[in-house]
DNA sequence: TTTCTTTCATTGACAGCGGAAAATAATGGC
DNA sequence: GCCATTATTTTCCGCTGTCAATGAAAGAAA
């Protein structure tokens, strides 16, 4: 069922191209001479990578637009041309799945989401092929291939290899995902834990643009980290980094299904919170949607239940600043349809056991769409498609 | 005082020469084979990195000892000439400065220690004047040229720039350390926090070699981290990192300088134990050695004080593995003198705390000399040497 | 209109790095 | 002495990115 021909290499070879496409990606439409400072390369050496790319269509030459108010030859900006590739990217959580298609500058071009109701290994499999069958055949952009297929999962997972080592939510263990999925959908596969795939979004489209080390915190069901330390993701020896949801910052806390106490999770966690909840109000807490209207409503002693995540969501970012020394952390994820509720505990929380230097950490929040998970695989499978080699992508064989 | 005429630099201007040396300073004697395999290059390319390196007397093949076993052609294996240089390390406490000559290869050839009785930056940098000055008299090495001296500082230092910016021991802002301590000795001068200088130490020499991502753990008077991710020490973006003492593991314990309560300093740092060593004894305490004298006695409940601490610092080791997932914990500094005290409270609370695949993380304990600390300085003295290039270098001007 | 100035972009020569493969070296076994 | 075997060196060679010079496209000045 090989219907995408063979499959496409990315011509950028060089160590010098591979930087200035990335620095178009992040930077928008950039001069040659601008990518050439941006980048610390030579304009000549510019000049050279940019021609294979947009012979190959992936760069194009801005039309000029704005009139010019310098001097001199008028610049000319280089930019990714986003329609040239499509990509789907595909975030598997435990009773949904939620696919986005995007172009190569990683734009949403359509959006899905499907309920998983079976989570064995061949049901999910299935759920994604229609998923991205789907989003496939929605996209009426007739003539642009699709590249590249990401998927994101939350745990312990093995990108290089491809290998989804455990999901607690999926009940995974050493599941080759990508292998799979690549049979399934013919699609050249990347797989990533969510959170870090997140990163890489944000690294290159989001708010950790231009930074070398910054770390990016999700708040929802769980409570996630991404790090960027000396421009890269950090992945850990063991495939598992940024596990903030089980530092403890309150021994006398709440029971944490890892075995502790006073995890972050176990008491800013989704479901912490409505189980506080429904403690403290004594009513019947559906969901977290539920959880934050009481508050709203300023029932006695709600307010306090999301005081308390506050604190110990910013004492939990305090503890990363503390170790990394980020220039910003990213406070992101479901959870913050709640943020009202609980920012200022955040900041005061953090300003308060960040030590010296770490406090000038820039703390910022980005309400991103649950989608935003979805296009963070969509990223993961982009870089994984710009990094390809032609030796590894090879169709024949 | 330009006694030491001009600066020598060090001939490996490529990127293949750096990572050769470097290789063959932290593994030891090597053939060009084995050199190629580690370092990720070709034989050839080795050959020719070894070359310059040979005739300016960095590096020397080894004389052939033992008999070989295999057949063919002889290894000729190829190690650091240690004596072709001497760096000197020293490093700044409150009340003392450390100080070691060290030949290239970091093994300690002397060490000195002078109390410091004025925190002045003058009189500190008179003492280290006179420490460095005494060192390179001690040295009966004649001929071998001292070609650097490393200053290691707690606190908030900017190596790059040579500034120390805020030592809160030293009651230091914005010193510009390495400047004034090149006019007084006439060497070049790296200044480096003191547990990152560690840190390279252990990276090239150490628990550390061959590792991309570990952490080193200090305990002493203060708490500190040094972190290694992706090769390399990790700075900060603010030039702070690693402040695994004042991560809060117990919001309820005692109050903290920092003003926090329960930082794992206020609980393990020497301050700490001795203060609540004198509160649970009822007797007096002069120091930490007092401290371990009383636990060791059996002090009906001195033990305990040790096992809180034990437990403080496992769960602040197992927080760095959750976020970092290094592959290695190296636990050291003068603290580990009580060792046996809370050896078991370290991995008690450590597996406890640790998350998934963290737990996988090995933790070791090297019970480092304190002059250790000033090693670790001659290491960043001698980082600096080998990565300096001939433009920074030059004495012409 | 022509020419100059300014700035961006391109070109071609070039130095140098590191790799591949062949040649050379050094040893033991026969 | 010859061969097999392994280590090292040599000899190209491709490739990358820089340098310095040149070209291109405007507005400004004459």
């Amino acid at each position: 069922m090989r219907s995408t021909s063979r499959t496409e290499t990315f011509p950028a070879h060089t160590p010098a191209a591979s930087q200035v496409f990335t620095t178009l990606l992040s930077h928008g439409p950039l001069t040659r001479l601008a990518a050439a400072r941006r980048a610390g390369l030579s304009p000549a050496a510019v000049t050279k990578a940019v021609r294979p790319l947009i012979e190959a269509g992936y760069l194009v030459e801005d039309a000029d637009d704005e009139p010019r108010a310098a001097l001199g030859r008028p610049a000319n900006p280089v930019r990714v041309d986003g329609s040239r590739a499509l990509f789907v990217g595909v975030k598997v959580t435990g009773d949904e799945i939620i696919g986005v298609l995007t172009d190569l500058c990683c734009r949403i071009r359509l959006a899905r989401r499907v309920p998983l109701t079976d989570r064995a290994t061949r049901a999910v499999l299935a759920s994604v092929a229609d998923l991205v069958h789907d989003l496939r055949a929605g996209a009426d952009d007739i003539g642009v291939p699709v590249l590249g297929l990401g998927v994101a999962v939350s745990g312990d997972v093995d990108r290089a290899e491809g290998v989804v080592r455990y999901s607690p939510f999926l009940e995974w263990r050493d599941v080759p995902l990508a292998e799979l999925a690549a049979m399934t959908t013919g699609l050249p596969v990347t797989v990533d834990n969510d959170v870090r795939a997140l990163t890489i979004a944000e690294q290159w489209f989001g708010a950790g643009v231009g930074l070398s080390d910054f770390a990016v915190v999700t708040v929802g069901a769980g409570i996630g980290c991404g790090l960027v330390v000396h421009g890269r993701v950090v992945a850990g020896a063991h495939g598992v980094a940024g596990e903030i949801g089980h530092v403890a910052v309150d021994p006398a806390g709440p029971p944490c299904h890892c075995g502790n106490r006073g995890c972050v999770e176990a008491i800013a966690g989704d479901a912490a919170i409505v189980a506080r909840m429904r403690e403290v109000t004594g009513r019947k807490v559906a969901d977290s949607a539920a959880a934050v209207a009481l508050a709203h409503q300023g029932l006695p002693g709600a307010r306090e239940v999301y005081a308390r995540a506050g604190e110990a969501i910013g004492r939990g970012i305090a503890t990363v600043a503390n170790l990394f020394g980020p220039e910003r952390v990213i406070i992101s994820g479901e959870g913050l349809a709640a943020y009202d509720l609980f920012a200022e505990q955040i900041r005061d929380a953090f300003a308060a056991a960040a030590f010296g230097s770490a406090a000038r950490c820039d703390v910022q929040t980005r309400p991103l769409p649950f989608e935003e998970w979805a296009r963070g695989a969509a990223a993961a499978a982009i870089q994984s498609f710009i990094t390809s080699t032609p030796a590894d992508g090879s169709g024949k064989g």
